[in-house]
DNA sequence: CGATTGCTTGATACCTCTCAACCCAGGTGG
DNA sequence: CCACCTGGGTTGAGAGGTATCAAGCAATCG
């Protein structure tokens, strides 16, 4: 961890995640099936919505982003994904949203087919994919009440306690991504979300030093803000 | 089907359910295990955020809606579950979410406990449960992109299109939850879900006979209204 | 029949978007 | 070393969409 990552980033959980430890010490099977590591830089493509689902990704280290576009060219960013996250698991033959490095990231693949199988003779594999859906759901859905139903403001501050809680501490926040990742992420325009910055830092509850070092300054009435 | 039914409610597949089938033809295991028939009327609540997750639901007839209050009273509502559907799966020990009946419904509740033994004694009920929870974070996923950058004719006229795909045919939706309801999955208030109404009334996309019935006139044009 | 509840409609306020200018840091090339 | 360009971020003015507050209407219920 220490590492100064997005909001709703769940923590890394290396220690007790199977899919960590598939080709480590203890697997026997199909070397295919092991995963690949591999890297992506700053918004490189990782999956298309739309592409054949053959691959499931781990993310290591970084952040990636999963997103849709309208036509009309409007994006919506539905999740970032920290150290632990498991994406780009279907229910059908292709992928259901697109995914992209949010910032310098190194991911392990896996073959969707090979997984299948491996999951299917080992419980806690299983186990681990399903509550990391879960979690990946709950996360959903927390983050459409804030989509629903909160101010710029309200947005913006669970954001930033968001951050907050998964960087290093002192709550010195290093973001990894652009402003108009932030706003596609909130339902915002990166003006309001810029405005909203500066707001906040007018009211003295965070300091900016630069665009992406942003310093928590009064958690408590920062927390109040969002009820 | 020819149930008159939510929006981005899924599809009843009743023939090929293993969690129909537990209790019924062919199973043999504890009889605890076996799912319990229960019914709510209309905005009883099944489970609320915070409590225990001992029990999963799988809805028969009728819709349930899941959704959060903000600690000021605004509610959103995350989504409409129609027939088929799986609501309560969790990684932790209690509900992330609260559930209701939207209307008078029909659900089968089962044990958690019962069904994780079952589970990992049956290999395709699990893979029913996972695709289950796959399914959900994929209309999360889509409905989050309304609520982040949809206007409320877009968001109104998905809506309203999604209904249709599950009902009768012929364009003729009934119905089953109130403006309220329509306006907190939506994150609009009822003034303008009313609004709303009456603009795509105006402009012949629908017709409204009573708040509850509602026919597509113009499918095309309304397709047309999300891009 | 009056009261209640859910829905519609109107007037106005407010928040966020849009369009536009500006600033600043970094990179390039003369 | 500096002029220039570029892209990301900030700030401003005005427009527009949705919320808010308030009134009215229809159906339901006691």
């Amino acid at each position: 961890m220490g590492n100064p990552t997005a909001a709703t980033v769940e923590p890394a959980e290396t220690s007790e995640n199977p899919l960590l430890r598939i080709g480590g010490n203890g697997y026997r099977g199909d070397l295919r099936a092991t995963g690949r590591a591999r890297h992506f830089l700053r918004d490189r493509e990782i999956y298309s919505e739309g592409d054949d689902a053959d691959t499931v990704f781990k993310v290591e280290s970084g952040v990636v982003r999963t997103y849709k576009f309208l036509r009309d060219g409007r994006r919506h960013i539905n999740a970032f994904h920290g150290p632990g996250s498991v994406i780009g698991l279907e229910v059908g033959k292709v992928y259901g949203i697109s995914a992209a490095a949010a910032s310098d990231c190194a991911v392990i693949s896996y073959g969707r087919r090979n997984l299948e199988t491996l999951a299917s003779q080992n419980d806690q594999l299983q186990l681990q994919l399903f509550s990391s859906v879960l979690r990946n759901l709950a996360r959903a859905q927390e983050h459409s009440v804030s989509l629903g139903r909160r101010s710029a403001v309200e947005k913006l501050a669970l954001f930033l306690m968001g951050c907050g809680e998964h960087s290093a501490g002192g709550g010195d926040i290093l973001l990894e991504m652009s402003r108009k990742d932030i706003a596609d992420y909130l339902g915002l325009t990166i003006e309001t979300v810029s405005r909203t910055f500066s707001d906040l830092e007018d009211r003295a509850l965070i300091e900016l030093h630069g665009a992406r070092h942003v310093r928590l300054m009064d958690i408590t009435r920062l927390r109040d803000l969002f009820a």
